[in-house]
DNA sequence: AGAAGTTTAGCATTCGAATGCAACAATTGA
DNA sequence: TCAATTGTTGCATTCGAATGCTAAACTTCT
């Protein structure tokens, strides 16, 4: 095992050179304290100290040390944003990201693909200090609260719970299935499908359960509830399934766009049927590819944008204020009402 | 007033207990050294010290301070990732993340719009000396040469410099652009067109390039080449404008698949082309989308897991060893023989 | 058992910036 | 002009974990 330490110092050809504080300190004839403040937004500078910071700064190239800052201060500027690999749309992450970058907070990205790997996404950021925390997932309640004793600012994206009081953003889901649900009725749909996404995702099963609901409310019963994952391929299963049924359904109500899409491409390509002719199919989120003309959905369309603000908005109420009071904050969404189900005319 | 839940009302003032490791070391009447050296995977630490500090870690729920470690080993366990807004697959993003986080890495995601965005960009992964840069986007020379001097290990994705030494993974374009052309040319395409993404973008000129080189080899000359940007909309319109060109090509090359498929879109539902039989469109990537069966693109797929170890494999061997030689390694994309192109009888 | 070698424990220092405090300078008011 | 006020500055300490070094404890071997 070699000594890195002696060897380090020995070949010296082009070395990293840290600039801290006190090499600015000293080529500007002050104080590290004054180079300290001098990055401090309210504290006190001459005018004449402040020049020669400047000067010296910018001649060596210094940048204060974010860790160093971190560990004094006890707080960073690294937000955590945690979503789930499947069934989110991916536009919401950059949207996220580059807001968060407008206010000087930085994005500690955590993908996960199954719930269970939530405890190391906790220990992760926890160990960071992050300012805060966006969960576009569902955490299990003794994650909420370790990180309320913690006293980190936590937001969760189309997520409620019950038991334990969160900020939250969200899109009224139940609404916009309410919507769907009576734009495929009033047209006279009566053989109508749910697809499903998985069990354990809490937005499936409310957006299922609120479109079973308003359809029990018109009288109808859904002619199958087909579970499968948020996935393209899995709205092509769905679709396939429904359709070697016993009654094969006039509508479809699909619990996010990727299923729709892929329910309109078995319909379309490998059963040969027409849409909205022969079935409507309708979906939620409001993402891109939905909107494209070849799918051109009848969906709910989130107020991604909104969404994101506001999520950033009581994230940073929280930061300033840990003690301030949950706020569940929810939006509507905006019914699109494009080519793929047979709709009621306005 | 909203009503709290009886856990955290009970408690008054219950106040963030930062844990620390002299904590732990009270706690479990060891030194704080001790401690230190347990979380140190080569470390000598006995059974016996061990099971105490096991047993005070559970108790006190210690984790230890990710900030403070970085601060005096001078390094973090963050990887800076940075991708462009648009014309970059997302799911990119999203395996490069899970893949850092199973190496114990985390990732700092900068999403950037504009290349000028790259100063900040800098700056922040700089202030947080990141272990690491995976770079999806073209960096200025300048600050190839910041990183490089500081010692913080970069590797490109997609780009190569000619100027600098850089590591970088990348998917062979030109081959790429070559197989697709030969394949047209052999089907008989004449009049074949070109959809380019945007100017700046060196992705885009090279794909471009290759195609038009090799388009010249076959004594073929595109009958257009247009600007577009990576988008949906972007390909919708450079289809537009072909199509009202003098002569309508009978195949376009896009310089992605996000523009294959709006022309796709357009060429079918604004003009009512058939595709193949009017008139045939490539792109590049192997998007999930451009594999949905309403666009079933011949394309040219970059294998984004091979790519993606590839580039984390570089970069932690920089991390152990920052004076290693750069690397270029190169992948073959694979031929996607789609059916929105007429193709030659394989 | 004693010498020689190997672990292990703890002390003290280090990383780089922020900040309370006290000293000092500059400004204002009388 | 001097005192009171306000504004600046630097010193010294702090955040929490890692680590070189020394001393102590334990092994191993003769």
């Amino acid at each position: 095992m070699a000594r890195r330490s002696t060897q380090a110092a020995s070949e010296g050809t082009d070395k990293a050179k840290p600039v801290t504080s006190y090499d600015v300190a000293r080529e500007a004839g002050v104080s590290q304290s004054a180079v300290s403040r001098y990055f401090t937004p309210g504290a006190s500078v001459s005018a004449r100290t402040r020049a020669k910071i400047l000067k010296a700064v910018n001649k060596l190239g210094y940048q204060p040390n974010a860790i160093a800052r971190s560990l004094i201060t006890r707080r960073s500027s690294l937000v955590a944003v945690v979503v789930a690999n499947l069934g989110f749309n991916p536009e919401f992450t950059s949207i996220l990201g580059q807001s968060l970058s407008a206010r000087g907070l930085n994005t500690l990205l955590f993908t996960l693909d199954h719930e269970s790997d939530a405890d190391h996404v906790i220990d992760q950021l926890w160990q960071y200090r992050v300012a805060g925390v966006v969960a576009a997932v569902t955490l299990p309640p003794r994650h909420v609260d370790m990180l309320s004793q913690r006293e980190i600012p936590l937001v969760f994206v189309n997520r409620a719970y019950e038991e334990v009081p969160v900020n939250s953003v969200s899109c009224d889901q139940s609404e916009g299935e309410r919507w769907l649900v009576d734009e495929l009725c009033a047209a006279g749909h009566r053989r109508i499908a749910i697809v499903s996404g998985p069990e354990d995702s809490p937005v499936s099963r409310q957006r299922v359960s609120s479109a079973a609901e308003r359809l029990a409310n018109a009288g109808v019963k859904p002619v199958e509830i087909v579970v499968a994952d948020f996935t393209y391929q899995g709205g092509r299963e769905a679709m396939r399934k429904l359709a070697a049924g016993p009654a094969r359904p006039d509508a479809i109500i699909c619990a996010n766009d990727m299923l729709a899409i892929g329910c309109m491409d078995e319909a379309r390509h490998a059963l040969g049927l027409r849409i909205p002719e022969d079935i409507s199919i309708v979906g939620f989120d409001g993402s891109a590819p939905g909107q494209w003309a070849s799918y051109d959905l009848v969906t709910i369309r989130q107020p991604t944008n909104l969404m994101v603000d506001a999520a950033i908005d009581m994230l940073m109420a929280r930061i300033d204020d840990p003690q301030l009071i949950t706020e569940k904050r929810v939006f509507s969404g905006e019914l699109v009402r494009g080519a793929s189900a047979r709709l009621a005319d306005t």
